[in-house]
DNA sequence: TGCATCTGACAACGGTTCATGTCAATAGAA
DNA sequence: TTCTATTGACATGAACCGTTGTCAGATGCA
């Protein structure tokens, strides 16, 4: 039985299981990339790997399919867009109008900073499989709690308990923001602001 | 040169191009049960084929590709949709609310009968290809006009004429249908038309 | 330096789908 | 009845993609 030799060794500066994060890390960002440009379904595995600047051993050593990279980007942007939102919310000054007003315009920059993405992860991926429509649900929810939770008083999401309704507000925040998009961000930012934010107010209405 | 044989003969009483319509007619009900079923992405060609009783030499007679068979579906469920909205409209009385309501009432009617479809034709085909892209695109502005044209006092489209918020309305009341749906249909349709109807009067806002 | 590990380029396999082609069987006209 | 247009079942070919496998060369350790 001979002493087993390195296992595990530093590469270039990184422990095996550094350089695998890096590489997942890569790959993360070249999908967002790479579904951006292309859209999901027409962008391949290989497409994907090139753009990381890797190789199909390594794609399917972080991801067992496909589908999970798509899950795994998807919640990747997601986090990052939620944790803009939240800053916004927490640096805003004024009522729930304002905090309200100050996250809508966190969330349209930045949509404005990543247009294909926006509309890859927003709409594109709905259907792809079970999976994948459960997290876009999931974070569409979310969304809508968050945006209850900001314009009530307290602070709860007391403004508009009725699911529907929250849902119906998110479904046209995200139409207002595809339209700016398509029209080339042609309206300034305030006035899409407003425009969702009139969309928002309905759930104090009543 | 001998005296052609007849050719475009009658054939189980139906002309040629009698028989190429209905075939193609055959195909269009086909793909829209198909998509609904499977979605589109998943859906094939051969499944589609079997779903109309013919084969694909008959296909590729009526459409040049897949793509091409989507789109017509596609186009084909939208007017059948915009024809029960419009009948809606034109059979309610009262004033532009109330017209409004028959419409949005007509809208998720419609919907429950068909709830697969709705799903593939309101959200997963978009990004299959830019010709789908601007169909889906063409059949959401033309909606936001008859719920501004409905809820415009003259009838013409006065309320709101800004397309930013059009496009949000169209948005929210799409997205109000796929909870309704997602949910199994747990509320009562009035409940959901009300909910609807609030995001559509902000058009009539400001 | 010698050797095992790690890496990257690429081949190969299996499966699927689109699109076209073949051909015998059927229906209609003369 | 006989011949031809039409139909339907099926075969075929080409292309693409996901996934796994191969292998030479580079890198780090002793």
């Amino acid at each position: 039985m001979p002493s087993s030799p390195v296992a595990n060794r530093r590469y270039r500066g990184s422990s095996a299981e550094e350089r695998r994060a890096q590489r997942r890390e890569q790959f993360l960002e070249a999908a967002i990339q790479v579904y951006g440009e292309q859209g999901y379904r027409n962008a391949t595995v290989k497409a994907v790997c090139e753009a990381a600047g890797l190789t199909e051993r390594y794609f399917y050593e972080s991801f067992s399919n496909s589908e999970e990279l798509l899950v795994a980007s998807f919640q990747a942007v997601m986090r990052f867009l939620f944790g803009e939102l939240e800053k916004a919310i927490a640096e805003a000054s004024g009522g729930p109008v304002e905090r309200a007003r100050a996250m809508l315009t966190a969330y349209y920059e930045a949509l404005q900073g990543h247009p294909q993405s926006a509309r890859v992860f927003l709409v594109e991926i709905s259907g792809v499989s079970p999976a994948v429509d459960q997290a876009l649900e999931a974070s569409l929810r979310e969304f809508g709690d968050l945006i209850a939770r900001t314009l009530s008083p307290r602070g709860d999401g007391s403004a508009a308990s009725d699911p529907l309704l929250r849902a119906g507000v998110v479904g046209g925040v995200i139409h207002v923001a595809l339209k700016w998009i398509a029209s080339g961000y042609s309206q300034p930012i305030h006035e899409v602001v407003g425009a969702a934010m009139r969309l928002c107010l309905v759930l104090r209405g009543r």
